[in-house]
DNA sequence: ACGTTTGCAATACGACTGCAATGTATCGCG
DNA sequence: CGCGATACATTGCAGTCGTATTGCAAACGT
């Protein structure tokens, strides 16, 4: 048995685990023998697949990352530049059970990122290249009268703010996206 | 000697070490000792003024929200009211070293509290007072086109978004103010 | 067939945690 | 002048933490 063992799918496991406990009790609460324990397993086969906890750590982020993108990328049928701007920023919320995990990911890694730099760069590059692709849109959908770079990092704000108020609970989810569409209809128009 | 000291000025001068840490190492890396020793006292001290810890943090909380309310209270000559909402929203930004450190104080809360129902509660009262403030304003300078709740709440979580981005390093501080005043100009019509 | 590698379990270690208990010095008050 | 309350300091405890170490069974290469 255990030669047969997929790498990349125990690991998925385990930042599963780490997932599911962080969103319910808080990155603080992330130890590598909690982590086993919710994922059902021993603390040394946690060790055994991270070396370290950071390893593990960033190794839940990078994951929680892959996946939004994954998703925004997935769901795309042809559609209006505005409809694809909306959907994606969609995927960003916190809207149903998975989006918060990640979004409580996140928010944590944020949080930790803010007090370590290294962290910090490499969370840098997939933002740049969301608010690019964002950008583009925004410039294909032609709201003229905006800096599409300026508008586009201003929506990846809103919708971060957003979750930050679902998440602690100042702000409903549908107050969220109706947040979002006022902002879509200032810079587009109404649709 | 004993009977004579401030209550109020020792815990703020605790929670100030607190913040001092909390910004540069991490929510994590704050326990009783490491406040202790940042301050200067022993660990002792620190029980004797906060009987425990979630206490201790639930004070700094408090003390962070009153002082960024207080700052947007006092400089605060008599002004337009669109000249009020960006004053007091760039109060929110993390422009120089003070309000870092709060940011940084009210990320690491904000974290914990979309976890502790608890604190959420105590974190949601403030929240709208300021957006009711925010929203009056708004009506006030007459931005006719759009609600002025949702604009409030929409300025709200852009800046808490812009917070999280110049924190985690991903946004320049100025590009922080450029996006707000973008905001503005769309609320409001150029200056 | 067999030794090496891989997958995992168990345990031990030193550092650190929040907290309680205890001791001691200093003050206000009767 | 006492005497209780206040303001600390010191120490100890039970627990958790990340990590290193060791052990062992199963699969693979040869």
């Amino acid at each position: 048995m255990p030669r047969k063992v997929d790498h990349r799918e125990r690991r998925e496991l385990l930042a599963d685990a780490l997932m599911r406990l962080a969103a319910a009790e808080g990155l603080e609460k992330v130890s590598l023998r909690h982590v086993a324990a919710e994922a059902g397993v021993s603390t040394g086969m946690v060790q055994h697949y991270f070396r370290t906890k950071d390893e593990m750590m960033t190794f839940a982020y990078d994951m929680v990352t892959d996946r939004i993108l994954e998703r925004s990328m997935a769901a795309s049928p042809p559609e209006t530049p505005r409809e694809v701007v909306r959907s994606l920023l969609l995927q960003v919320l916190p809207l149903d059970e998975t989006r918060r995990l990640e979004n409580h990911v996140m928010l944590a890694f944020l949080a930790y990122a803010a007090v370590k730099p290294s962290i910090a760069s490499e969370l840098r590059e997939p933002a740049a290249a969301m608010r690019g692709f964002l950008a583009d849109k925004l410039r294909e959908a032609g709201a003229g009268h905006v800096d599409p770079e300026r508008a586009a990092a201003g929506l990846l704000a809103l919708v971060d703010g957003l979750g930050l108020q679902v998440l602690s609970q100042q702000y409903a989810e549908e107050q969220a996206v109706a947040a979002l569409d006022a902002q879509l209809a200032l810079l587009f128009g109404r649709p």
